[in-house]
DNA sequence: TCTGGGGTCCTAGGACCC
DNA sequence: TCTGGGGTCCTAGGACCC
């Protein structure tokens, strides 16, 4: 597409008089920078600083400013790597605070909400609007609006595509990013323009392709979003798989992907960390372990939801080709069901003992819950002992840290130093979610 | 010194059954 | 020695997403 039809795309918009019957219209809102953008809403003095976000434990770089990117500063990119030309340019460094950017996140789509009667909450910065009711109006415009009116009441800045499925309304929101002449909004749907802007994405740009399938169908001469709209069904089909299929598929406007309204239940729940320090005994690895077990159970209290088995990794650092590397799984099951932080920890700590081995400076170790099922509908073993009392003490453990923080109250099992913790030191404060300062507590 | 974390779905292959 | 056909369930691994 060159620029002069992209902008007539945008500024004229006569796309409505184009709709055939039964077209659908799905607009997909990004939040610019999410993570960068949503701090410096509180940092108003640093709006037009070239600011970035860490990943946990400052390892490397995940959410960059337009200013960060101008500096060259890679996506991932480890922070080490890049110290130098963060202090040159005096860039604007966060660790990530999930709690800040999940509040956030909220205000966004309840704005959202506002706009349209069907949300799809698709991840903490991306969400899918069905404007299909809206077709008889200029959608360009309508999303203008919404555009406006997020960045005013909650001052983080989004892109909007729009066009007739998930897959072509990604595309339309990357080109909305990409050229400014769009304003940050670009509708697809209905226009002659679809062709050229299947032509200027990359095949690896387009939702749903990977490095993997990029280079394969690179290898294939398919390079870009609109030869492989082009490709011979059976061929995909044979390479991609049906997933594959449904994405070409969606690429010639044809929905194969529906809005998810309710977000389907989960099936496992992962809390995994890198260690700040190494760690090489495995008294300290239960500690993280069971740490990581108490977070996840939490998690799955909060959704009303069980455990059925367990499953706990360990492993050496990668990057550290020079040491001994060892990792390992294992999943075990639990006799019945459960959420208690107690009963999965010792089935963790279990967990733990199989699979470590001595010698080893480990650099990560996690959990992942698996086998999840409503709570309310768990049934016992014929021999199943319930302890009701197990379940008072989560819900009090629950109710402290809700209200003065995670890790206000903790099971002994998960240490006191915790050396292993990770790094976070940039960290913002909390401006959304403090409730209260902790009250220090006076033994009488 | 320092390289993230949390998810989903599909497929192939093996075990097992009738 | 010859040696069917169909089905289910489970798991590991691979691919993808943000």
């Amino acid at each position: 597409m060159d620029r002069a039809s992209i902008r007539s795309a945008t500024t004229e918009d006569y796309s409505h008089t184009l709709v055939a019957p039964g077209t659908r219209a799905i607009a997909l809102v990004d939040c610019n920078a999410f993570y960068a953008s949503a701090e410096r809403v509180f940092q108003p003095s640093i709006a037009n600083h070239p600011t970035i976000v860490l990943s946990n434990n400052d390892g490397c770089v995940i959410a960059r400013s337009a200013e960060a990117k101008a500096l060259g500063i890679a996506m991932g990119a480890p922070f080490f790597k890049i110290k130098s030309l963060i202090r040159k340019e005096n860039v604007v460094v966060f660790s990530s605070n999930y709690a800040l950017y999940g509040d956030m996140s909220h205000r966004v789509v309840a704005t959202l909400s506002q706009f349209a009667p069907d949300v799809e909450v698709y991840s903490i910065d991306e969400a899918f609007l069905d404007l299909t009711g809206f077709l008889d109006r200029d959608l360009t415009a309508y999303c203008r609006e919404i555009k406006r009116t997020v960045q005013q009441w909650t001052g983080i800045p989004v892109g909007i595509g729009i066009a007739e499925t998930k897959t072509l309304a990604k595309i339309a929101n990357r080109l909305a990013k990409k050229s400014a002449k769009t304003g940050g909004v670009l509708n697809l749907v209905g226009t002659r323009y679809r062709t050229a802007a299947l032509e200027r994405t990359e095949v690896g740009d387009v939702w749903g392709i990977g490095r993997r399938y990029a280079a394969m169908l690179g290898l294939n001469g398919i390079k870009t979003a609109l030869a492989l709209a082009n490709a011979d069904d059976r061929w995909i089909r044979k390479k991609m798989g049906v997933v594959g299929l449904r994405t070409v598929f969606e690429l010639r406007g044809i929905a194969c992907i529906p809005l998810e309204l309710a977000p389907p239940a989960r099936q496992s729940c992962c809390c995994s960390r890198s260690f700040g320090n190494a760690v090489t005994t495995a008294g300290g690895l239960r500690e993280a372990v069971a740490s990581h077990v108490a977070t996840a159970a939490a998690k799955i209290r909060r959704s009303g939801l069980a455990a059925g088995s367990v499953n706990v990794f360990i492993s050496t650092n990668r990057f550290k080709p020079e040491d001994p590397q060892y990792s390992n799984a294992i999943t075990l099951t639990v006799d019945v069901a459960t959420h208690n932080g107690l009963a999965l920890g010792r089935v963790a700590r279990r967990a733990v003992d199989m699979i470590y081995r001595d010698g080893y400076a480990y650099k990560k170790a996690g959990v992942i819950l698996l086998d999840l099922q409503p709570a309310a509908g768990v049934i016992g073993t014929l021999f199943d002992d319930p302890d009701p009392r197990g379940d008072a003490v989560m819900g009090a453990i629950d109710t402290i840290n809700n209200r003065y923080g995670r890790s206000t109250i903790r099971l002994a099992a998960e240490g006191f130093g915790q050396p292993w913790q990770m790094r976070r030191t940039k960290l913002s404060p909390r401006y959304t979610t403090r409730i209260s300062e902790v009250p220090v507590v006076k033994a009488s």
